[in-house]
DNA sequence: TACTTATGTAAATATATCTTTACATGTAAA
DNA sequence: TTTACATGTAAAGATATATTTACATAAGTA
């Protein structure tokens, strides 16, 4: 089975923004920034491509699959 | 309105893949390729990663987010 | 203590993504 | 023409993603 493994919270942290400023940057909900840094459920397409922009990474350091049992 | 455009029908296409194909080597339903390349709806983060994988290129290739008007 | 800020969480709701089944069209080959 | 193959599409249903509102806790500070 496979998993979408995402850094959001680590690399929000080493730069010192707040879940509130992230949501306010991207036009979204706190709950859905929460949410998604806590494995609740993964972003969509079109966030993800927002989280990549606004972070100005690769995107294998913000997202990558895991082969997982079950 | 931010919309995310992508060239997998392209990319599918110059590799010489059929939609079939595609489908099971992803495990996947033709339809669900067939929706996304018509662009129905987008792909979800999850299988936008396997499709940058399945096709070996960088994410930049198959996916980009698009300003539009509206 | 009281106040503020950041974070975690929950329920209700709306919309998006994906599957299953099925039918249709176009094209190429026998 | 008939057959096979690739593609487009539609409806019903299941699950995932995201919002809104609200409440809770922990840490730091006045």
């Amino acid at each position: 089975m496979t998993k979408v493994i995402n850094h959001i919270k680590e690399i929000r942290l080493q730069r010192g923004i707040t879940q509130i400023q992230m949501a306010e940057d991207l036009q979204i909900t706190r709950q859905t920034i929460n949410a998604i840094e806590n494995n609740k459920y993964n972003p969509s397409l079109e966030l993800a491509l927002k989280l990549i922009k606004y972070f100005d990474v690769p995107i294998e350091k913000l997202f990558y699959l895991r082969e997982d049992e079950k």
